[in-house]
DNA sequence: GACTATGAATAATT
DNA sequence: AATTATTCATAGTC
């Protein structure tokens, strides 16, 4: 139980670890905002973010291209090694967004520790698909909108069932392990 | 006094008036964030949406330059109003950056308001120099400080009258007349 | 465009 | 990395 739940204003945090541990937190919330952001207005973001270790980490929203092709479709005549930065920033940009890494790992947890109680659940029969089918069958987009489906069922849940909040539902803790939108991003 | 104070789901606003108030509101947010994260970690920020009107908004943390410089160095040799668009860009950039004609009224706004209740809280006297001194004399890093040590008062305030959350301070409103951190961005 | 109840984010803690 | 008390953003309201 937090004792003290809140820092005290907003300053440089001096000790590194917990500036890291805040950066991640903190980026976790910007990516879910902007995830949000898109899902209700439709309006198409991308940010670019500079870690600690001087490499960039960026997110987009689907169907950003214009966007970032914007922001590739510099070619500076003058630096030979821009292109190859470039190309870091995409790499980097398709590793981190879609975070496969961190999510695989989550979906062996989940599958494991939800889906028994998932197929006991009739409520969300309806949205079997997103449920019982097979994760790694479903491309990025589909991961999207199958996390925005959970998130959308998980407060459905909530609001008829206000009494029971803490319920041990598959899909009221699912959306932590696809918490962020992937862009689709073409690749050259 | 907000009867539902949650939206139900993330889903896509279909009317139009209130997606775009929530596009505005929840923007804010971002922005606020955004600015938050460079304070606390000092991890730099560029973020580019898309309003509905098929313009670009950016927001870009100080000393973002080097990722708005990549973002700009672009030269399409094929398209010709490309630089155009990037020079559309860089305005609309400056203009929802800075939001100046926002925070110009809202600071003579503030000035008439709060001034007279500012003087009299010997509290904040050490931060005079961001209390009193004129506004329009900072550049927009000035400007930027002085956003921040004003929500860091607020928040020491707010620490040291946990009994008196409503008491009617100067510095407990007026972060909201400079809820953004400008970006400097030289301009060619 | 301002206010406020509410839910979500998250800082501190284990 | 899991938990939870607390703050903060914001949806709904006027």
């Amino acid at each position: 139980m937090p004792r003290k739940a809140r820092r005290f204003g907003v300053k440089f945090i001096e000790d590194e670890r917990n500036r890291g541990l805040t950066f991640f937190k903190r980026r976790s919330g910007l990516f879910k905002a902007v995830s949000d952001l898109f899902a209700l207005t439709g309006a198409r973001v991308v940010m670019v973010l500079e870690c600690e270790n001087e490499r960039f980490s960026s997110f987009g929203t689907p169907k950003a291209d214009p966007i970032v092709d914007a922001f590739l479709s510099g070619d500076a005549p003058t630096e030979c090694d821009t292109r190859e930065e470039q190309k870091a920033v995409i790499i980097n940009l398709q590793n981190e967004l879609f975070q496969l890494e961190k999510d695989k790992a989550m979906e062996d947890k989940w599958k494991k520790e939800n889906m028994l109680r998932a197929k006991e659940s009739q409520e969300i029969s309806r949205k079997a698909k997103y449920v019982y089918g097979k994760v790694e069958d479903l491309d990025a987009t589909e991961l999207y909108e199958m996390y925005h489906e959970l998130s959308r069922i998980k407060q459905e849940i909530n609001d008829r069932l206000p009494w029971c909040r803490s319920m041990p539902s598959n899909v009221a803790t699912l959306p932590m392990y696809f918490p962020y939108a992937p862009s689709q991003i073409s690749f050259q």
